[in-house]
DNA sequence: GTCATCATGTAAGCCGTTACATGATTGC
DNA sequence: GCAATCATGTAACGGCTTACATGATGAC
């Protein structure tokens, strides 16, 4: 249950650790799907991670290098990190951390079959791609592939069907460029996946 | 509650009289929406369109004309007609028709300005352009466009912030192609409608 | 006479949002 | 001191899908 939003949250995981308020905007930011993501998902979903051991709170570091006002003084950065705050880092704060349960479950999620025709998890998936192997980034696009020419040639069926109005077929024959467009950018990922060594996977930190 | 799909169903019922099963199908065919909309909606949306007198059954009409085998004698047909049931027309069909109160409940969710940052219902508003008078048109095309550069610009702006790797770049980089097709798209149908009398509003029927 | 398709409906459940409730931190 | 924002959580509810249950019609 609500595989697609965990596979998410535990994509961020991977990257580094997260609290739950920031999850949103990175939802939106580095994954680009959804315009925000309700807290009153996000929240739930990782109280159930927690619970099955996906994910585990950890105490917030105190992130000195982040913060570019330099005129902060140390003083008062030790000052909090000596609150009595239990699991909750610095401001009410409760950062989590993915296990290593966590990881293979997102193994299995990333690597799922199940719901290709999805635009939404498709886009997920490649944006997560970096940590798919080639073989199954490769065998993911061509499954996307497949199912969009399918449905290419589905709408322009569709939009050649003369008992439309203009309106009607205007929307039809826009839903088939965007699905060539999509088609088009899947095959460039093809080519970049085969032609050489990837340019793609240049990570981030 | 649940307006869309009352919209998308009397919008369909303004062109004909229906029957569930086969509103399915044209929500496909017709509205471009959703890949098959499943029965469990489509037939509690019927009833409740039906209890708030938005749509009636109306007895199915035999359609003799459109049975190809001519052996169906006229006696079986009699036999069926006389049958206690009492809405439900040949086979167990229930067709519905779109009652006044529906056709003004229509004009006021086709014209309703919420959520137009959605797709899916400017889609299907667009599909259902047609019943909408030409400055109505105007102005939700005009809103969407907005919305659209609105979400480019921001798009644009994600995709330049260096932290991603190049398949959440990548992704990012389509999503944008992918809004400003529908921008250019847009922009096609304000022009046909300022320019010229409409050519797009050829009726079906 | 049997099988695919047409046809309608209900019940359970998932997944998400909105609204509510609470409080800390930071900037001015 | 006050407001905006950061931060977490719960409760109610909405809308849609899946699975279930039933039966007629048409093709072969």
């Amino acid at each position: 249950m609500n595989r697609v939003l965990d596979l998410a949250i535990l994509g961020l995981l991977m990257d580094r650790d997260h609290h739950g308020y920031e999850i949103r905007a990175q939802l939106r930011d580095r994954l680009g799907l959804w315009s925000n993501v309700s807290f009153g998902s996000i929240y739930p979903a990782l109280a159930r991670l927690e619970r099955e051991g996906f994910v585990e709170a950890v105490a917030a570091e105190v992130k000195l290098a982040s913060l570019s006002t330099g005129s902060l003084s140390g003083e008062r950065a030790t000052l909090r990190a000596l609150r009595p705050a239990p699991a909750l880092g610095r401001k009410g704060r409760k950062v989590y951390r993915i296990t290593d349960r966590g990881r293979e479950q997102f193994a299995l999620l990333i690597s799922d079959p199940a719901t290709l025709d999805d635009s939404k998890s498709f886009s997920l998936r490649m944006a997560l791609a970096r940590y798919l192997t080639p073989s199954l980034r490769v065998g993911l696009l061509e499954q996307r592939r497949a199912n969009l020419a399918q449905r290419l040639f589905e709408m322009r069926q569709q939009a050649k069907t003369d008992d439309l109005d203009g309106y009607a077929r205007s929307v039809m024959e826009h839903g088939a460029k965007a699905v060539e467009l999509e088609i088009s950018w899947v095959d460039d990922l093809l080519a970049s996946e085969r032609n050489n060594q990837q340019p793609l996977a240049r990570e981030a930190n």
